[in-house]
DNA sequence: GTAGTTGTAATCACATTAGTTACAATAAAT
DNA sequence: ATTTATTGTAACTAATGTGATTACAACTAC
């Protein structure tokens, strides 16, 4: 089981807003060209980003630019905008039995180093902002 | 999404064996009633243990117990053997448009940070030994 | 051979995902 | 005011993955 595609869509998404805000109308058309999905799909992740606050859409006229500094907006924070996964990553199996000693304490056993786990590979989205990507991608633009 | 409850149904297998082999017979209906779960859903994680080596089984007479040492044995090594996510922890959308300067590098731009992520998370995993997780799991017992 | 157990296939219900159609609501342009 | 392009959103579908469950052959100690 994987975290979803949501996330990179909404990573794509936001870094096609980036590139293109200043040159062309972003519309969800426009995005999901890029992206390669249905435009609904990419209006229902605007959506989720626009209730986080990190992009502004205009209804009617169409067209998404960004809500915040690039520079200010980390993978996390698109990632916890899309439920990629709610809350934790790794399910664990319900009621364990309480009345054997290994099933009344696995949660207390396990669940600080699920966390712990959990927790670094979220640090490391922590790392990345979209304005280092973009300077990344200009790299790899300019080499094409 | 999530990670499958395999990971921690295999943990809380592991955990079980170690903790009764040298008094029980710890057969797939005995650890089933631990974790309260199917024991056929048990066998296929046995199957899957037993594959990686860590665990041998007896058929016939019954019965599971460690193929390793303990402190040989991280959370990693269980959660690689059960096929909780198939490589990639991030499923990344398909056919991103190679004709959009953003769609043809939003790999090149983006892999190495989600493998980053993931492997941090594994690492954390890696640091965990069954042992370990046992010696925490005295102390629970001693404390009931 | 009996009893208890493993090994494994088959089927089921459920949840999640992404795709798709459809259309009302919006707002600029004319 | 009407037209046009677009957003916002509901509804439905197909595909997939998970875990539960039933069933039974194979195995091994006794």
């Amino acid at each position: 089981m994987k975290i979803t595609s949501r996330f990179t869509i909404a990573v794509h998404t936001m870094l096609a807003i980036y590139t293109f805000q200043n040159k062309y109308k972003v519309t969800s058309d426009f995005i999901a060209s890029s992206v390669n999905v249905n435009p609904v799909v990419i209006r229902r992740t605007l959506q989720n980003l626009k209730a986080a606050k990190l992009v502004d859409i205009k209804a009617g006229i169409g067209g998404a630019t960004l809500a915040k500094n690039a520079a200010d907006i980390t993978l996390y924070d698109i990632y916890s905008v899309v439920d990629c996964i709610n809350e934790n990553l790794f399910n664990f199996h319900d009621n364990p039995n309480p009345d054997c000693p290994v099933g009344k304490n696995i949660h207390s056993v396990l669940d600080k180093h699920l966390t712990a786990a959990q927790t670094a590979m979220e640090n490391e989205l922590k790392n990345v902002t979209l304005e280092y990507l973009s300077n990344q991608l200009k790299i790899y633009i300019n080499n094409n």
